[in-house]
Parts: structure tokens; sequence; C-alpha cells
DNA sequence: AATGCGTAAGCTGCATGCAGCTAGCGAGTC
DNA sequence: GACTCGCTAGCTGCATGCAGCTTACGCATT
């Protein structure tokens, strides 16, 4: 199980998990939004290769969902329908509920810390709200929950989840703004509260409510923005 | 969502999929043993085409943890640890569990029919048994419950567990012989019943009963094989 | 002015050649 | 005889060129 990609993992990686991590994250966060045609050749030279390691990460990318490459005319990042979305959020709710019973790791005390780190960081977000910053919090956040999951395909599962979901946080945040980082900052103390006990199952409820509750946002701001 | 792979698609799959299909069943058949070396070159002169679609479809093979390509060396089939197994079957227990519940789809005429069919084929391998046949008769039931689950991202974790199980069961068929030929008659005569009945949350229940079954088999003869 | 067609530009799919890496074998040395 | 070093065969990683497909623009026709 080789495909829990993780972007500040220490080991060297090859230039095309290298650019398959940018390129998913730029879908994540926005910088090639729903309906944006990546084309090979600009992106080999944005990286300065050929557009054979490019097309590889790009077919890759092609596992999630996330683009979709037609013969002549590109790669473009499509649009979740608001039934897909549904989907992966129902399998979020379920998947999270696993975290805590498909065979944990024990938590350490460095996973308290990087919890610490990460509530700091989401305070600071209180007074200066930057969507960016938010969707990086999230992502870390992300990295140290399924850090903690020892079934290696429900860990692979919960990162393939994450990448769908993603780019429809930042929209949220795009439009609610400040809102959603104190609903991280919550999600944060409950966390680092079942860090500290030491109970991961309990995190795995919290996720759980927290993602219930993401989903509830993204339905009044995304699939019916006239409510806003 | 667009990795729940078909092998009985009507469709023109492209070079790619096709050579992916291909090789992955050969994994899941045996054809291809754990620590077998998959060349690019030689496959590409057998599908008559260049090393290039090759290493696209062994690059997405990557993503199951069926193989493990590495520079200078080449692509290994991996052998799965017992840890590994008993992971991907606990996440197959669970999702099994959601197959009635996450919005399915409506049970045709069609898929009774496909049920008759497959537990025929059965009978068939309890007279006269064959083991390549008994995996190709589970693959076919593994497609067709597959197309009942509605949820577009449990479809595709119920394919990936799939292949990434199946070459535990070719095993075990090979030890047991005809055994697995009556537990499989037992679970479509049980899967025909839900089908006729259109309860889909059944069958949910149903798979998940005789995945139990099956790990139970692959505990005594293959991670215990001196119980045999 | 509207429509149909042809053509060209731009993209992906694939073939091929070369560079870099790895492993294994054999010669040389202690 | 055992061990070490170097070389070579064979593989993957990447670059590049060409063919095929798709789209859009412009021109001619009605």
């Amino acid at each position: 199980m080789s495909f829990a990609k993780r972007d500040d993992e220490k080991e060297p990686k090859s230039t095309v998990e290298t650019i398959q991590t940018e390129i998913l994250q730029r879908i994540c966060f926005l910088d090639y939004q729903p309906g944006y045609q990546l084309k090979e050749a600009e992106l080999a030279a944005e990286f300065c290769v050929s557009r054979t390691p490019v097309r590889d990460a790009i077919s890759r990318i092609n596992h999630l969902g996330l683009v979709e490459t037609r013969n002549g005319v590109g790669t473009v990042v499509v649009a979740l329908s608001a039934a897909q979305i549904r989907h992966v959020y129902d399998m979020r709710l379920e998947l999270a509920k696993l975290i805590g019973t498909e065979s944990p790791r024990e938590i350490t005390r460095n996973d308290c810390e990087r919890g610490q780190d990460l509530l700091n960081a989401a305070h600071a977000l209180l007074l200066d709200f930057d969507p960016r910053r938010y969707v990086e919090i999230n992502h870390h956040l992300h990295g140290l929950i399924a850090d903690l999951i020892g079934n290696s395909v429900l860990q692979s599962f919960w990162w393939q989840t994450y990448y769908q979901a993603a780019s429809t946080w930042y929209q949220v945040s795009l439009q609610m703004g400040a809102e959603v980082a104190q609903a991280l900052v919550a999600e944060l103390e409950d966390i680092n509260r079942a860090l500290e006990h030491g109970d991961i199952t309990a995190i795995g409820f919290i996720q759980r409510t927290h993602i219930g509750y993401g989903y509830q946002r993204i339905n009044l701001h995304l699939l019916s923005p006239e409510a806003k």
C-alpha cells in the first residue's frame, strides 16, 4: 500500500511524485479551478522536465477522479457534481468511524506536539484569516490523523477521500471567511484533548462529527448558494 | 470517479486500459506470482506496442500496491504480508456493510439473470473443478454486486480491495480444490435469493458473511499452512 | 446575414533513443 | 581459499519526434 502520499515526508521523492503532489495541491487549493485545462507541454516547461514524467503524474491523478484526459483536447479539472460530493462525504463519515477500530497505532508525545502546533496556527488564523493558510492547516491535520491509522488500506482510502473533498473546503472558506477558522479551532481543541488521553476511538468520532458540520457548510454555501 | 474498472464493459477501452486490465488479471490469477519480475520491454513486445503505454499501465497498478517498481531493477509482484491481507479483509468486511446503505441502485431483471447464470456456472464447477474458472466466476460475481453500488466512491473502494484480495482466493482454491466451489454455490444461492427479493441490504450482509468465511479459509490454508 | 465546409493550429497518444542506476559475475589480491 | 574491486549486461527514467485526433477560425456559398 504505497499511495498514502505525504508532502512533508523526509525521504527524497521521485520526479513524478513531486510533480503529482504539486498538481494535486494546486487542484485542492483551487489554483486550478474546475474547467481549467492542464497542458502537458506547459507543465513540462515549468518543472524543467520533458512531457513524459508530467504525463505520468497526470495519469496517476486520474485515479482520484479529479481530472479527465481526452485525446486531442487536453486534461481538464472536473467539477464534482453535488451527488459525487455527497458520495465522498458519506464515505468519509463511514471511514471516520473506522479510524479508532482498525488497528490504530499508539499515540506518541510527538503527535500531541503536532496537534498543539496546529492549534496555535489555527488561533493565529482567527486574528488574521487567510484561506490558503486555512487549507494548509487542514492538510497537516489530515496528515496527523492519517498517520494514526494502522490499517494501511483504510489509510489509503482516507487520503483518497481527502483529496476528493479538499477543494470543496477551500471554496467554502473563500465564501465564509473567518467563520470556518472558528470551526477549525473547535475541532483541533477536541482532537488535542483526545490526543492527550491517547483515545484514538474518540478522534475518529470527533472527525466524524466535524465532517458532518463541514458537509452542512458545503450544502449551505456551495450547493445552495442562494442561502448565503 | 473513473477507476471502477470492468473487464466486460462494451465501450472500446484505450490501449493502456487494456494492458492494465490484462496485467491485473494475470496477477490476480497468479500467472504472475509474488516475486515475478515484469519487464517493460517484454510486455511491450507481447502487446505489440512500445514501452510507453506499458509503463503507464504498470504505473497505475502501482496504486493498488500489488507491484513495486525500482529503478534499474524492474517491477516485481509484491507478496502481501499477513498483516496487509488482514487489513484488506477487515476493510472488505466494513465496506460490505455499506453496500446496502450507500444509495444503491434498483435491482433489475437483468441482475437476477446474471445471478442465475453464475449459479449455473458454479454448479458446473462442482462436477468438474477448475481453479481458473472458479476465480472467473468470482470475478463476474464481484462485477455484478459492484454494479449495484450507487455511491461511486464506495464502488471504487470495493474494486480496489477486490483486486488486492483476489490473488489470495486463487491460492486457496489451488490448495482446497473443489471444496471452495461448494462455498461459492452457497454464496450464490444466498445472493440470488436476495436479488429476487430486491433486497440490496441483504446482499451486503451476505457478502460480509462470506468474506468472513473466505478469510477463515485463508488463515487456515495460507497463513498457517501446517494446519492443512 | 447566416450557414456549411475546409483547413490549420494545438493537444494527447505512442515510438524510439539515450542516460543513469543496479546487480551479478569474474579477475585480481591478500 | 576467501574477499574485494571493477566491469558489464539489463533494466528503468527521461527526452524527443512523429502521428492522430479535436476544435475553432475563416472563407465561400446561399
